[in-house]
DNA sequence: TTTATTTCTTGTCCTAGTTCAATGCATGCG
DNA sequence: CGCATGCATTGAACTAGGACAAGAAATAAA
């Protein structure tokens, strides 16, 4: 059950089985059926959630009130609004909501103070996870700004090749910036070459 | 001399004299003239860099040959390559040159690794570092995605309040992911109201 | 199976922002 | 000092993508 998460946590630092037991006894499992909101705009954020079955939504709405969809998350990929919320001890601007039925490992902060006291490398682990989570951020917003949105959605079936069948065309549309009528056309456009 | 970088290290996590001392014998001061290459594209970046005083813009050539800016730093920011190039071992895809005279504190990702086994309470302030910046990237792509380039520009203003006194008017625009023209033009209509 | 709700497609018109000049302004630099 | 190179402004023509509307398809629900 554990092994999932535990080769998750594992790539960039190995942990002995002591210390995966401690990290493996403060997680919380989980069970949400889909459409299911875990985060509301103005909630404090007081999880991590690691995704071991399902897939997931964060987004925000914008000042016209659109939606605009900011990660996906799908097995083994964490979602959390911690950037935010849970440092910051501001109330999010995010939602975070299930698409499918999922099954999660919750984590809690006080379990992730109580995990860095007791077996410090894993602090190093979260660092490196957190450094990645950048990577990828500075990556999208290269993308948006300098691509055409043909090319974004061209590179996003590469990246999450599965994920263009299990969500709906208008979330895919609004994780890429465009309207939903726009990809639509696009889509007819490159299924003609 | 140390006491503007210690400052900033200790705003998330307090240290002690010791703490401090150790962290501060692993920096090198370096002065660099305005307009000179820290990092090139193929580079690996093997440094972060505190800008004690100066300014320095990061950014990435696309694939039309146009200059993205990812980043100003200034006074009291960190500015590096870190979430591509350190850990994973790939040579970065950015630029980074300094726009003033420049003073910095070097910190290698040897002395890094020192700090961090003789003084692990230094791993959780990097980590919050870490922390904030994807805030503020994840920030900068809300706002990319959902606002107007005079919203974009007005919001740069009031964030960035000396920076459009310190750098050209085509730096800015190339931060904000708009044309210098439109740049110009959007400040016109501003300045007639 | 029928109905209802959500999703996807297609067309027309519209606008924010681009591209490509041309011109005037600064700021170096010999 | 004069010249050159880079920087900002302005205008005209163009385009990627958006907004709106209406219908087709698909999914869910009953």
């Amino acid at each position: 059950m554990y092994s999932q998460i535990n080769k998750n946590i594992s790539r960039y630092v190995s942990f002995d089985q002591q210390e995966l037991e401690i990290f493996n006894s403060l997680l919380e499992f989980k069970t949400v059926p889909k459409k299911t909101m875990l985060l509301q705009e103005g909630d404090r954020c007081n999880f991590e959630a690691f995704v071991v079955k399902g897939c997931v939504r964060k987004y925000y709405i914008d000042d016209n009130g659109f939606e605009v969809i900011l990660q996906f998350a799908i097995e083994n990929a964490w979602v959390s609004d911690i950037s935010f919320s849970i440092y910051e001890d501001k109330p999010s601007r995010v939602f975070i909501e299930t698409l499918e039925d999922c099954e999660f490992f919750m984590f809690s902060p006080e379990s992730k103070e109580e995990l860095f006291s007791n077996a410090p490398q894993f602090e190093r682990a979260f660092r490196i996870l957190m450094q990645r989570s950048l990577a990828v951020t500075q990556d999208r917003l290269f993308n948006t700004i300098s691509k055409t949105a043909t090319e974004k959605y061209l590179e996003f079936l590469e990246h999450y090749p599965t994920l263009s069948q299990r969500v709906a065309q208008h979330y895919i549309a609004s994780y890429l910036g465009i309207s939903a009528e726009f990809l639509s056309k696009i889509r007819t456009k490159i299924a003609k070459l």
